[in-house]
DNA sequence: GTGAAAGCGCTAACAC
DNA sequence: GTGTTAGCGCTTTCAC
């Protein structure tokens, strides 16, 4: 009883079928097989016909390995990303549709708490990738061009120094925006909640710092971390104190939702007594039951930009765009200011001790 | 000016260094690379540093397309995952951890809104992965065995009928187990906020009816979804009717918090009126200011098993396991029910309307 | 331990 | 349009 196959496919003693067995079943050449899967010209569509289904009927799948061997120089895409990080995933599906949508073809290799990103590069390096796209890349800019071992580097999400490309939102114009819409709503004294070591922190600090004089309004910072529940303990935190202020800005959603999720089991009323800020626009602020007012950004925008400056720099040095040698690393996306429930004018003499006098 | 390369990494004029290159460098033959690169038998210690010094020397990396073209039969183990789901990414985690920690390799092919579980698997097909475990697998299974081309699949999280092996949590246990706890600490009335189509649904409807049967107690099942914002509509249906019951059993964590998130921002207590069951023990769960009683899976176990599972099939026929043919397709891995905060005895009179009389 | 040689399945250049 | 051919970089066998 033979038990090693589950599957249906036409699948003759053992062996996949190549090349040369749908030539042969089409009673045609190899070379015509391979224009006809290649897609290139040199072939009649009536042939093309002939070669597809003989493909079809000995279960013939082409084999991405010898093809990627062949064409030594090749034009794939790695996509570095972190596992569990749903703003990545987010990314990955754009970058997807983006890179597949032309044509190309995407190799994954994620970073997780037991696989660092010298060990995913060094994977994607081993698939000689084209280019290799990082999202939200944590170690020094050194190493990681070391890791690439001359494959080009783009980044999204965490600007480079000077010899890597990346692509980034706007999170200092984002900043503006969020301040300004609450000074318009009348907040006198804002909070921004900001991160360390986080991608666009410098940004959005020099944002916020900028808005907040022009506005002259009180702007003041802390640590809020990026997760909900360093939100949840800011906020906590942020109870004990005998004045809160009126309006926060969170560093990113996750942490904005932690925040919300204490404040309303405290009963802090959300925007009543407390004006909140997220920043990402992840999927969950829209919900309506969390309805979270933040800065939306636009990842398609951001997978577009990464993709093509991935694709300059594969690009043979002969036809680089910008032959004045001293092109510009980075590149920056605009982002957009969501307004949703969470944010409203300042009650007048709202609700002690919650609300800043 | 060259603008081409951004990598220091010493680099012949186009080329990437190949074995042979190396070779050269160390003054051996190529063979001797192979061996000491594959870690097989047959050179000495001393005669490995010098080939791996060679190769740092010149920046060697070896070449993976090559290697699985030239080593047939790849032992490779494709994953195909659905992006954004947590849940997922934590399997992921796990699956890298076991595979690369036994020295396998892993492909990944991700599935999302415009990229579906067949051309997830043809990407993996077509680079001859040896197996391929799908983690929450939608599609039909004869449509899964099609696309896998013969290659043996694996499914985690999703049970399979006849023809792919599968793993997946003892969801039957994991309700019979939350439902006792409920029983335990005195709630005679207990509402399931089942949901359609997702995995493990039927073992979880059966557990639930045979907890309530043996307990004697009195059991409901409606639908409540598998996202937040099901669940918040979920619990927001519920509280508009006469009675409310004290226990409520999600489907997963990600509705259960939907549930909370809802009944605190309408002045239900949590578990002082109302004890919420999740399901799954997501990461959120277990934060200190969500708190979530849920059933835990053994994520690692569960990788375990499937890689088990898969490592099986891919091994050539003669050496099955199973001579007598028949082989049990589908593993069930032990669940845990975590006791947090949202679970406690029903008070006595509650606060009505919100509690069942 | 070494060197030579065959070939994995495909692509691309060439002559027909 | 078609067939022939030479590799891509590696693994693996074999005689030395």
């Amino acid at each position: 009883m033979e038990s090693s196959s589950s599957a249906r496919a036409p699948e003759p003693p053992g062996r996949r079928p190549t090349m040369r067995d749908v030539a042969r079943e089409a009673g045609v050449s190899t070379a015509l097989v391979s224009i006809v899967f290649r897609d290139a010209p040199g072939a009649s569509e009536r042939t093309r016909r002939r070669v597809t289904e003989a493909a079809d009927r000995i279960g013939y799948v082409v084999d991405e390995r010898a093809r990627l061997l062949r064409r030594s120089r090749s034009t794939d895409i790695g996509v570095m990303f972190q596992t569990g990080q749903p703003f990545h995933q987010q990314l990955l599906d754009q970058l997807y549709a983006v890179i597949e949508g032309s044509g190309g073809a995407v190799i994954l290799s994620g970073v997780s708490a037991g696989r660092d990103e010298r060990t995913a590069l060094a994977g994607l390096v081993s698939y000689r990738c084209g280019a290799v796209i990082m999202l939200g890349a944590g170690a020094p800019e050194d190493q990681l061009v070391a890791a690439a071992a001359g494959i080009p580097l783009v980044s999204i999400a965490r600007p480079m120094k000077e010899r890597v490309d990346w692509v980034s939102s706007d999170d200092r114009h984002g900043m503006i925006m969020s301040v300004d819409h609450l000074v318009d709503l009348g907040h006198e004294k804002v909070l921004f909640a900001a991160a360390e070591g986080a991608a666009g922190v410098a940004e959005r600090r020099a944002g916020f710092e900028a808005a907040v004089a022009q506005h002259g309004v009180e702007g003041t910072m802390e640590f809020g971390g990026v997760t909900e529940i360093e939100g949840a303990d800011f906020a906590a935190r942020m109870l004990e104190r005998d004045r809160v202020p009126t309006a926060v800005i969170a560093f990113n959603d996750r942490a904005a939702l932690g925040m919300m999720d204490l404040l309303v089991r405290r009963g802090v009323r959300i925007p009543e007594d407390i004006s909140i800020v997220g920043n990402d626009d992840s999927e969950i602020a829209g919900r309506h039951y969390v309805d979270l007012t933040s800065v939306a950004q636009d990842t398609r925008r951001l997978a577009e930009e990464a993709v093509a400056l991935a694709e300059r720099r594969m690009a043979p040095a002969s036809a680089q765009a910008d032959p004045d040698g001293q092109d510009p690393r980075g590149r920056t996306v605009p982002v957009e200011l969501i307004v949703r429930g969470t944010t409203a004018a300042p009650r007048a003499g709202g609700r002690p001790p919650w609300v800043l006098s």
